[in-house]
DNA sequence: AATAAGTCCAACCGCCTAGCG
DNA sequence: ACGCTAGGCGGTTGGACTTAT
């Protein structure tokens, strides 16, 4: 027995909106808002499933979207993010004003992949293509812990980082290397948290995801709120241990 | 000019999850 | 604790458009 259908299929179009079916849309949100996406077809006169009408809105319609090519900045950035983040383009999409999922989620698949692999880098890995031709891949475990400090010589409270650590499968060759990739915050050494400055590691440090530019993400544990102007100059640091 | 091949992107589909009763 | 529902997300598809032959 399978999911039940979100809408009655029967009598809802499907395929292309028409200019008077986003005229229908449009008008109704900017009368009652947005929310409540189940009930608005009907509510608003539309023959199309609640859904279609929220991708539709969010996707195209949106007074915010910044329509037309994506920049040079746009591009890096989007590269930046998804090597951090992998396929999260909600999440991309967040750090990107006027930009849509759907939209950066489609311009990957069609233009980013290809400027990637011609520069030798596997987009899946953000690795050089040379490298996925190794014979072993070496283990590695991703672990995040807010509590770690930047630096393992000094571990502050409330400073977090992301640990992803590669260990080598022959322990016997060389034993003492221990590969060790830090995804730790931007290198400056205050940040403003809503209007005040502070300092990193300190008792109120933002949370992972606003210490790279992304407090407005829903994996933001802060209850502060932090300064939009926040960088995304995440910097990857990789250490010998 | 015709048409095959390639590209782009809006829209759909199905799964996941938070929230609610 | 459990089941149900709506909203959100990522993957995929289909058709319009462009380019190559």
């Amino acid at each position: 027995m399978g999911r039940s259908p979100c809408c009655e299929k029967a009598h809802t179009n499907k395929g292309a909106w028409t200019k008077e079916e986003d005229d229908r849309l449009i008008a109704y949100i900017r009368a009652h808002g947005e929310g409540c996406w189940r009930s608005l077809p009907k509510a608003a006169g539309l023959l199309r499933c609640g859904k279609s009408c929220r991708l539709r809105w969010i996707n195209y319609l949106r007074p915010d979207l910044k329509r037309g090519n994506f920049t040079e900045e746009e591009d890096e950035l989007i590269i930046k993010f998804h090597s951090l983040l992998g396929n999260k383009w909600s999440l991309i999409a967040g750090r990107l004003p006027g930009r849509t999922d759907n939209e950066i989620k489609n311009y990957w698949n069609t233009h980013i992949k290809r400027k990637l692999m011609s520069r030798g880098i596997d987009p899946a890995t953000h690795r050089p293509i040379n490298e996925l031709q190794r014979p072993k891949e070496p283990a590695k475990s991703i672990s995040f812990n807010p509590m770690h400090g930047i630096d393992h010589q000094e571990k502050k409270e409330g400073a977090p980082c992301l640990d992803i650590k590669f260990e080598e499968p022959d322990q016997e060759k060389r034993p003492d290397l221990n590969l060790e990739l830090r995804i730790s915050p931007p290198h400056q050494s205050q940040y403003l948290h809503g209007d005040q400055p502070m300092q990193l590691g300190g008792r109120n440090s933002p949370c992972f995801f606003c210490s790279l530019g992304m407090q407005n993400s829903k994996e933001c544990s802060c209850n502060t709120r932090c300064n939009g102007s926040g960088s995304v100059s995440a910097s990857v640091m990789i250490s010998m241990v």
